[in-house]
DNA sequence: TTGAAAGCGCTACCAG
DNA sequence: CTGGTAGCGCTTTCAA
């Protein structure tokens, strides 16, 4: 009467003839093994095939080695580059990377919070905001991590990484008025994100800073969509017509603002120049080409990753949050052509 | 001396005056509970704002209730699209979707696949093609279930779901017949991808159709990606420079080829008419606009996610393989347009 | 340096 | 209709 067959890491374990707890050290663990244990152990799990199982390390270690991306619009072309640099460091160190989009027809962000909080993730980057306190409050107890894209975010503990965003709406301002732009206006996205918020503290402070008085009807908030920068545009031009340049939050929203500056018979650059932030691949191909800034997605996706797996790594709970910045850089294309003979 | 202060389902159970497995019914097991049992259940779980551990439940369920997405190229629009349509049907169904980019600097596809089956997912959406042969062995064993988008996969019960590339080929050099194009070549991806096959086969059937002869060389094969298309114009003008017309097997490729026609001093559509595939945003916004073939991304992805989701459901493995075949639509923009002055 | 054994939280089976 | 309980595959004590 033979035993029953094991299976998982118990076979593992007869196949190399040492206990489970050995196996379980080889594979992982940090106690002491002998080196012809753990090359007997690695043959045996080679031979096998044997992968453990995810659902029950999770059960006995309190982590999944799982982390989730959250996103307001995955079909910005800025996130799936995002996503593709966290996979970049995610991957090889054997963790899963969930992305999920928040704008989805059937779910908002609190939803799809609480269901990559129900699938007991370990580290979540959020690149949406207006949680509510309550999701907040979940997060915090749930012990998750978290990584803020883009912007801080209201849990203890959690770090954030972003491009220098008001440098950057510096640098075009300053562009924009040495090629003698004078009326420059600012098209935003959600009032209150935080990227709009700085990019709009970079555009204002710029144009104080060299002098220029600026209004509070200078500025329009939609969404970071195209579609936004078609609605601002139309909001601008119901207050003032004599804006010689306009200023967006990211690029879908200046790809947007063209179009519809042209449908209006303004020609761009010549009546009006026009730039984005975000530099995706779009922004190089639309006629005329936009000035924007490089925001290094990919960069981001990686730096947040690894600061989540310095997070999983730690013991004490304590370490000071983490903020990192990383720079960015102009590039000049043809939507902001300085027109001489215009002016 | 209280007892051991339950966790989990236990602590539910307590709260609610039930045992565990009623409590385990009421979250989703199939057998009939009382009303009013269930009521006091559902109010014991929202007092505790209980979520189930899924790591245990996939121990004993042998079910992680998550799926895995994996693609080519996470930078081309078409995919985050795709994932965004499963996600549509995946989260309220309480799966998890992870979304894999096979191309990455650390990572080859069958490093992907392994991984992802090490994670026990439910089922896997395979944008990618060129498995080896032990790794569709490992996936057939795994009992993982596969959907194929865009081609047929080597897996005995795998579905697939695609775009009539076929017809869409067709349709695209019907047009491009009709405004007088004569000598039309054929930029495609990798040779053998499938989507690639169907495509180059749509466009050669169309052409015997109308009696016009096909060569060998008026086809090459690169990359579905822009500097795929750059260098396909190099290939093909290097053979042959008499080119009224360039068919492309996606809009990356055709976005790529423009650049590089007009580099080369060729206008389009003027010296030459420029076709894309899938229409996504940038085609649009290129100029000239890009004659291309709407590829229901979105629906694409949904449709994947239904198949998986009702393969998981299905108790006996035999069900017969579903194919299922989305239907495209012809988008005709600024780079076909008609010169009747240069002909 | 290694082994034995106790559970992690749940589902599924067996009873009633 | 409901409860008791074995055990999924692993990690982690505790012992040796």
């Amino acid at each position: 009467m033979p035993t029953k067959k094991p299976s998982g890491i118990a076979a593992v374990a007869e196949e190399a003839g040492v206990s489970v707890s050995t196996v379980s050290q080889v594979l992982g663990g940090n106690r002491p093994v002998s080196a012809q244990t753990r090359t007997r152990v690695e043959a045996a799990i080679d031979k096998l095939d044997y992968r453990p199982h995810p659902g029950a390390r999770s059960l006995r270690s309190h982590r999944t080695e799982s982390v989730a991306l959250i996103v307001p619009d995955i079909t910005n072309p800025f996130y799936p580059l995002v996503a593709a640099g966290m996979q970049d460091v995610l991957l090889p160190a054997g963790y899963l990377l969930s992305v999920n989009d928040a704008a989805l027809p059937s779910a908002n962000i609190g939803e799809v919070l609480r269901h990559v909080l129900a699938r007991r993730v370990d580290g979540i980057a959020l690149g949406t905001y207006g949680l509510s306190e309550a999701d907040l409050a979940r997060i915090a107890d749930s012990g998750t991590r978290v990584v803020a894209l883009g912007r801080d975010v209201e849990i203890a503990g959690s770090d954030y990484v972003e491009s220098d965003d008001e440098s950057g709406f510096a640098k075009v301002v300053e562009h924009l008025l040495s090629t003698g732009r004078r009326r420059i206006a600012f098209i935003g996205g959600e009032e209150n994100a935080h990227p709009n918020v700085l990019r709009l503290r970079g555009y204002r402070s710029t144009l104080s800073a060299a002098g220029h008085a600026t209004a509070a009807d200078d500025a329009v908030f939609t969404a970071f969509t195209r579609e936004g920068g078609r609605e601002g545009v139309d909001a601008l031009f119901a207050r003032n017509g004599g804006w010689d340049a306009v200023v967006c939050a990211n690029d879908l929203i200046a790809i947007g603002a063209i179009e519809r500056l042209r449908e209006l018979g303004r020609s761009v650059p010549g009546d009006v120049a026009v730039t984005g932030y975000d530099d995706i691949d779009a922004a190089a191909l639309i006629s005329p080409s936009l000035t924007t800034v490089e925001n290094p997605a990919r960069e981001i996706g990686r730096t947040a990753a690894r600061l989540l797996l310095t997070r999983f790594a730690e013991t004490d709970e304590g370490a000071a949050t983490q903020h990192i910045t990383l720079s960015n850089r102009l590039v000049i294309r043809g939507s902001t052509a300085p027109t001489p003979q215009e002016r």
